[in-house]
DNA sequence: TGTACATCAGTGAACGCGCGTTCACTGATGTAC
DNA sequence: TGTACATCAGTGAACGCGCGTTCACTGATGTAC
């Protein structure tokens, strides 16, 4: 046995995993530097290659870990569909758009992970998967094709509504662009 | 005068934004560098201060650029469903799929943008009006302000469904999702 | 029990590199006289 | 008409800086004997 105990390493290595999802849903992933990721979770930069083979090996975990708890924290929805209807709710509201930190990875990083690493983009692809099948779940609609076209439809409506209401300077307009994306989310779910 | 012809200057402008668009689109604002900007218009980096005040000046000047453009595309479209319907099944190919240096804008850069000065989201948001509004004119809807919240749906739908179809590893997946976004965006403008 | 050693997560300085930006200079032209 | 000068878009080297990455070292601990 070490100085340090049997799961400090591994809780150190989550550490730097959930402090560098808020810093790069803040900052993006190129705006987010390693001295910086590191000195978010207490550390220097040069302990990062203890933990990690590379800044693309940190990026590619924090997306497997930021989609974890996405489908995590919509698995734990009660049944039903009001439920799913507060979620849209939530998630096109003026706190999460102005909090990306604390909120959706893909609104914040979707197209900044488009023109990732191939690990980063499997991370995504078996990350975002089962969040689709999930609402998909929830829809009642008899043709499971269908249920997963419209489920598709209503994660696309919600990421790029909140991508949208970020981008315009104009805050009624960015409201507006709120409800719409409420109205529409829920009329792709009909 | 001097040695360059009236319009000159003028010309070398243009072609920097020009090439910049397509540069930006591919990969990304901060993936772009003043040098390789300045490449691609045929020139040195030192001539990049005599035309704008700073990078986030040119890329103020790319959005407002790439968003005229898209909407001369759209606005040239033939009157009726029939051509939008064409637009959205053109938008969603796998053709603009796997080129986004000559795509659309928003789909490239649009949560990157989020993170810009305050002047390239300016750029972005009188940019973006206009295109919203000319598809919610080619909405058969009596409701005006539903044809603007059901334009904004379909854009919404484009633009991720894009992201998300980029962004996956698996092409067949990939596929599935352009033609669910296909779907969708139908179902939104009926 | 006391001491020398092995372990290893973390430190902090340094590496080469590309970034955005600056600036002294070039050179082809039109203008002045 | 010929020559000296002003103009100015563009060149290319250099600036300080922060990047991702490397590495010799630290220091607190458990282990060996």
């Amino acid at each position: 046995m070490a100085r340090y105990s049997a799961g400090h390493k591994d809780a150190t290595r989550r550490r730097m995993v959930e402090a560098a999802g808020p810093r790069c849903k803040r900052d993006g992933i190129d705006g987010s530097g390693i001295a910086t990721l590191m000195s978010d979770a207490g550390l220097t930069n040069g302990a990062f290659y203890a933990h990690f083979a590379s800044k693309n090996d940190l990026i590619a975990t924090v997306v497997t870990d930021q989609l974890a708890t996405q489908y995590a924290a919509i698995g734990a929805l009660p049944p039903g569909w009001p439920a799913l209807e507060r979620f849209v709710r939530d998630y096109l509201s003026p706190e999460h758009r102005d909090d990306p930190a604390s909120g959706c990875p893909s609104a914040a990083l979707l197209d900044e992970i488009t023109r990732c690493d191939n690990a980063t983009r499997q991370a995504y692809t078996n990350g975002i998967g089962p969040i689709i099948d999930l609402i998909s779940r929830r829809l009642n609609q008899d043709d499971p094709d269908l249920a997963r076209d419209r489920a598709i439809g209503m994660f696309t409506v919600l990421v790029s509504t909140l991508q949208l209401a970020r981008a315009v300077t104009d805050r009624d307009l960015s409201d507006r662009i709120l409800a719409a994306g409420i109205e529409n989310a829920i009329a792709l779910a009909a």
